[in-house]
DNA sequence: TTTCATGTGTCGTATATAGTATACATATCG
DNA sequence: CGATATGTATACTATATACGACACATGAAA
């Protein structure tokens, strides 16, 4: 998406205006990668940052990785990674719940926790 | 996965046993990319294809396409497009049915089927 | 037997990814 | 006012990705 790095960009102003270690620079230093290089990124100037990278980035910003990877225009790799063990059944799985609601998604994750099989 | 390149072999030798229209050099033709480059691929001497390149593969082989790019070390740009659209709902699905058994799995995919949502 | 097809070895390349390093102007704080 | 911190402009780079072009030796077919 385009407006990951605006996003962050809000959400660390929102935060430095409480905590002013919430500087560009220092938010750079703790998860590792250069001020200008953050810079860039808040302000679109690059693309968003390695799935690494964005998920320290999430963490810094009290956000959930995978809505800030998907921002991101990616998925995490552990999801992936359960993908490809059983192709066929999740790929089918996904695209059945394509077009289905939150809620009825979210019903199946609470009948499967429940441990029905 | 390392097994990519000689499954496709396999395949491809196994279908030429009946049709030789299945040559190195005609399926790359087809698939539309240099015989070199297929020979390289089906050794294992280069990384698997692109996504696309591997679908073309897939069909061409009539595999299908989610396998062959898991094997491939891939997940399809349009489950991940599912994924990125409702992240959090999406990775708690997918996370909850990490263990579960693929009958259970698709247990759920019939039971959305008909369409109790 | 010559011709044609097949698989492969070698070299090169364009584009994307994911940043670093340095310098600098402005803002802020003590 | 001086020191320090902040955001940004500019230039550069290392590695990965995804192939293409060409030449060549061998095998099969006509």
């Amino acid at each position: 998406m385009k407006h990951f790095g605006p996003h962050v960009r809000n959400l660390r102003e929102t935060l430095r205006k409480q905590d002013r270690r919430y500087s560009l620079r220092q938010v750079a230093a703790r998860i590792g990668v250069e001020p200008a290089y953050l810079s860039k990124v808040e302000r679109g100037e690059v693309a968003p940052p390695s799935e690494a990278t964005t998920v320290k980035l999430a963490h810094e910003l009290d956000q959930d990785a995978d809505v800030l990877l998907a921002m991101a225009g990616k998925v995490s790799s552990d999801l992936q990674a359960i993908i490809r063990k059983r192709p066929q059944v999740f790929a089918e799985l996904i695209r059945q719940l394509k077009l289905a609601p939150d809620h009825a998604v979210l019903r199946v994750v609470r009948e499967v926790r429940e441990g029905e099989w």
